[in-house]
DNA sequence: CATTTAAATGTAGTTTAATTACATCGGTGG
DNA sequence: CCACCGATGTAATTAAACTACATTTAAATG
């Protein structure tokens, strides 16, 4: 948990001199990262074992630990004290809100995928016939995102946002065929029966969703994530932006397992790029 | 600049003893944070003042202000000594390198972009009478999602990822329209061409595309942004990522400019989908 | 190939910072 | 009003980091 949110929040257990020492560091932690004890203690009115106390409460080891702890949470970022946007804000303040939410639920949807399932998908992917990625709403742009990547590998891949086309292609699907869905909140009804219905066809699925939805318990591989909700207004729906980088998580395996010589096939894909180009100049 | 991107591009020019401290920190950075300067000396084999002497080379004041250098860019990420994927990568590593270079994409965006023409184009968005946004290949699925997310707030929007429709719609396009071309490189033929007409015709044109790019030069209004090139074979293009996060901004933008009453019509939005999902069951 | 010189590294001593043990102050309940 | 406990400070101790200097190693020149 973030240092500075974590002396925030404990200010009313601290005694008298220790919330001094608190005071401080909020003040200016920029500073407080540079002081020694002695210093610190100076500023804060105190004595050097008032401020070694402070540190220990905050389960640290001491006080160079604590600035460790200190340090990084400053690194980490909230430079903005929330990053949720208000009607006040300027064009300043919700760019960089919004940028630093996003990369916010990145971190988080980072520490809750299981790689081992990723593998497992990866398993799945390289041994398929074709590959349909299916998406609904917001999730349907991370779909035509899939299927423009997957394409590049030379797989018959396909993407559908029309639930009609959906269940027709479950109907042809087979032992060869993956389908990867994808759906933040893993509730959407029409999704789930199209999970249910491409199993019943001998299909694999690949959820890409939330844990414990009912999407990702129609599937074969449910890779979830945790993702804020996005509860405010302004929000927007990080979850998407995950939901991408995951698809690039598992081409990314993809064109591991595929070796050498396949690579050399994706670098000539995107050099057929080229002539559609205007040139870049050196300077 | 992140310290662990400082040592590994200064080891060629550390000595010998030097490297071999760089090297014990780059191989377990976590626990060099951690340490006193004897163990470290002690880790790399090499004696405490050549540990010291080694902080200082990298513009450290010492030991303690090296360690709390190092913490910032723990925090920051990059946890793996590099963001690039090797063809050796475990599911974990190449995994957390995807997600963490997707992240650094971001924050290289974040600084990078102006929140004056941010503002500048939210004027023009907020008075358009109709919203086109153009996307090509990769940058097809970022228009999708744009289309989505503007829908929502009731104007006249359309997207198209087909040079021949975007020609088209030129033709009718006034001053009313306003027209986002969407393109990493800015150098697609197609995309500046359809730049130049929408403009002959009297349309708005926003451009959210690289700095200096022949697209760029087209546009009113280019919202530019600095994203590290997708100079290997896998990595992800980070840049639609950032993409999405600009429309988001230019979304959250409209959405604060339209005021209050405007904001009760976006929940009532959002209510409407409630009928296509699955109850959540509280627990 | 020997010799000189400079750079690199280590050793030991010094200084500074952090911690601990203990004393004192201040408030609270009996 | 006093006894006790928690909070705070003082002074001594310990540990960490740094400096000065000695030694080694490598490079260069005659």
């Amino acid at each position: 948990m973030n240092t500075i949110d974590k002396i925030q929040k404990n200010l009313a257990n601290f005694s008298k001199s220790e919330r001094k020492v608190a005071e401080v560091i909020l003040a200016e932690p920029q500073i407080a990262i540079q002081s020694s004890i002695a210093t610190l203690a100076k500023m804060a009115d105190v004595s050097e074992p008032t401020v070694n106390r402070f540190c220990r409460r905050l389960d640290t080891k001491g006080f160079p630990d604590f600035k460790l702890h200190l340090a990084q949470s400053l690194a980490n970022g909230t430079p903005y004290v929330s990053r949720h946007v208000e009607a006040s804000d300027s064009p300043e303040s919700y760019t960089g809100k919004i940028f630093e939410s996003s990369m916010a639920a990145l971190d988080s949807a980072k520490q809750s995928i299981d790689p081992q399932l990723v593998n497992r998908a990866v398993d799945l992917l390289t041994q398929a016939k074709q590959i349909h990625f299916f998406g609904l709403g917001a999730s349907a742009a991370v779909a035509h995102d899939a299927q423009n990547k997957f394409f590049r590998f030379n797989v018959p891949v396909i993407c559908f946002d029309d639930p009609l086309m959906m269940r027709m292609s479950c109907i042809n699907a087979g032992e060869g065929t993956v389908m990867v869905l994808i759906s933040h909140t893993g509730r959407t009804k029409a999704l789930v029966e199209i999970a249910a219905l491409a199993r019943q066809n001998d299909a694999h699925v690949i959820a890409i969703t939330t844990k414990d939805s009912p999407l990702a318990r129609e599937s074969s591989i449910a890779l979830t994530m945790d993702v804020p909700e996005d509860t405010d207004l302004y929000m927007p729906m990080a979850s998407r932006l995950a939901q991408m980088v995951a698809i690039d998580v598992l081409a990314t395996g993809f064109t591991l397992r595929r070796g050498a010589r396949f690579r050399d096939n994706l670098k000539r894909v995107k050099e057929a790029l080229r002539e559609s180009r205007y040139e870049k100049v050196s300077l």
